[in-house]
DNA sequence: CTGAAAGCGCTTACAG
DNA sequence: CTGAAAGCGCTTACAG
């Protein structure tokens, strides 16, 4: 059985007050205690084994150092790695994190942030699914912390850090432009989710700016869930419009699982064929035959700001930090550069 | 601010007392309280947007309805699908789950421990790192429910969900052989822990049971962390072994990344001159371009019985629960059977 | 059907 | 340098 030694165990066995034994315990009040007094409470805490009840320090505090985090599925490689990140950082500060998945339904979400509200969490990370702004809203006014995280609402003034996905997509099509890639594809998801339209956007720019007549049938949207089959459908249409694309953009990492699995499968060869590059860094790019192209975000600074701002945000509730982050695109094999007749360039 | 809504505010207003309030709001008297009053206090609870307060609750409860999970590193897809799948199990009992990472290290190990039980978990899901036997003694000692995942320690009696590593390992060599392979290397941790001697076990039983004399330069150990170049190095000596292998089993997806990245580099080809194995399932295994046989754990059967376990552990101390859980082998083109003139068979 | 009261294990302003 | 005491927001045995 669980005994739980108590400060009063302690004050007890010491002959002291539990006050006392507070301060002692806490170095609260460090030097008006008798060293004595001190060091023997210090020796019965630990003759007793005792350990501190959070608990009830947190609800005579009011403070649980507890964060929430809400992604869309801790088994993503993204969310993953911001959720590691997000640990290790919210550590230093002496916070524990909860984690929660939301599978990009807004009720899921709903209830995983009033569990974590009900659990007195000092502050959330969110990135929430769609439709999900009245949940920000009334977060907003009950005045709890947060942030949001690789998405945000532009009409909604919050916190957040994301990705400059309109340039980094824009980027990523320029970098295939100039590699003599003449057509190219980009799958995507369908939602209403701003970073994502961002994504959309930067592509359709790239290649307005470089004169190239955007083609209704090379831009793919599958859904959010339930991926595999649209996504070799999507891949599929590609291929067979005439003149076929010679680059696409996968505008995830789970679309790009998909299609690179599917294009083992066919007569293609990337890069000669088809150029890819892929959002998201992910260990199955370098696998992939002719290592893959990537949008790489800057986790590690994502994760990082995320837990500054909300413990900004915490001590500070007037504090706004609202950031999009320079996206990196690391070149590999994939996107290997065409001659001017259409070869695949080689130095050699 | 948080003005925060206590029962205490809707007594007030209801004009009852709070321990009434709690009964209804709890649906602890079901039928004994006065209908309309209830449905007052409930209205009126609307009406406040009261949440109750779950850290008072625990306090008088002595139950926090909070389970702690201790992964190696929660940003590894093993540990993240596992993750999610006891995310998911413990919310079906009302349980929110904390997750921590330990690197696989034992100080990390306890600390996150004790960050645990300060905050009262009602029970804890550890996979242990390397020493970690008297942290393991010490919470049992403590009289804190747990139960360990994927690794165990065979001399102590807890309760544990693991896979049978030796028959795992047995069987996936095994099928090496009945494909025809004659020569087969193995890479693996430098490790005392139990689950990796007995991957070690399996592999090295089965070459003796088909006769195929082990060498001791067939098994490669390297270290469980900071992996890229000594595999790559370990790869390098598998295959310049006269004669080199034929086969290789790889002990972790971690080992499986960097040793298919490499493979990519060098003038072989799977599986023709080197079929592959991998422990555990993760997407970079379908990418690669000769789709990887793996062992599948039954990933689902595992966190919904450590799950199960630890909750029966919670309602009975004296249960006790411990599985070897039985592996499936995936099949798939990395191991291609060989003729009996070590070329690569082909039905057609 | 309802309420007064104790108490979970801490912290901390206050008094001495 | 130390302690008595209030109180955080709940639950629940007990009494009526």
């Amino acid at each position: 059985m669980r005994k739980s030694v108590s400060l009063k165990d302690i004050a007890q066995k010491a002959g002291v007050s539990t006050a006392l034994v507070s301060y002692v315990l806490n170095n609260t009040r460090e030097n008006r205690i008798n060293k004595e007094t001190a060091q023997k409470i210090r020796i019965i805490a630990g003759e007793l084994n005792y350990h501190i009840n959070q608990v009830a320090r947190s609800l005579k505090t009011n403070k649980t150092y507890t964060i929430g985090l809400i992604v869309s599925n801790i088994s993503n490689p993204f969310s993953a790695s911001l959720a590691r990140i997000i640990e290790n950082e919210s550590e230093k500060y002496k916070y524990t994190t909860i984690i929660g998945s939301s599978d990009e339904d807004v009720q899921k979400f709903e209830k995983l942030v009033n569990t974590m509200v009900n659990r007195q969490v000092d502050g959330l990370i969110l990135s929430p699914p769609s439709q999900s702004e009245n949940i920000i809203l009334k977060l907003q006014q009950q005045g709890i912390p947060f942030v949001l995280l690789d998405r945000y609402y532009p009409d909604i003034k919050t916190n957040y850090i994301a990705l400059d996905n309109y340039n980094a997509s824009f980027e990523a099509t320029q970098h295939l432009i100039d590699g003599g890639r003449k057509r190219i594809g980009m799958i995507s998801y369908r939602s209403d989710l701003f970073h994502l339209q961002e994504r959309k956007r930067g592509y359709v720019a790239a290649l307005k700016k470089n004169s190239i007549s955007f083609s209704k049938n090379w831009l793919k949207l599958v859904d959010i869930i339930n991926k595999k089959s649209t996504i070799e459908t999507a891949m599929d249409e590609l291929l067979s419009i005439e003149p076929a694309v010679d680059a696409v953009l996968l505008g995830s990492n789970q679309i790009a699982v998909n299609s690179l699995k599917y294009i083992n499968t066919l007569p293609i060869k990337v890069p000669k064929d088809l150029a890819v590059i892929s959002f998201d860094q992910a260990e199955m790019l370098d696998v992939f035959y002719s290592p893959v192209t990537y949008i790489k975000q800057p986790l590690e600074e994502i994760g990082q700001l995320a837990i500054k701002s909300l413990i900004d945000c915490i001590h500070d509730p007037s504090s706004l930090t609202a950031l999009n982050l320079k996206a990196e695109l690391i070149i590999q094999q994939s996107t290997g550069a065409l001659t001017t007749t259409g070869k695949l360039f080689d130095p050699h």
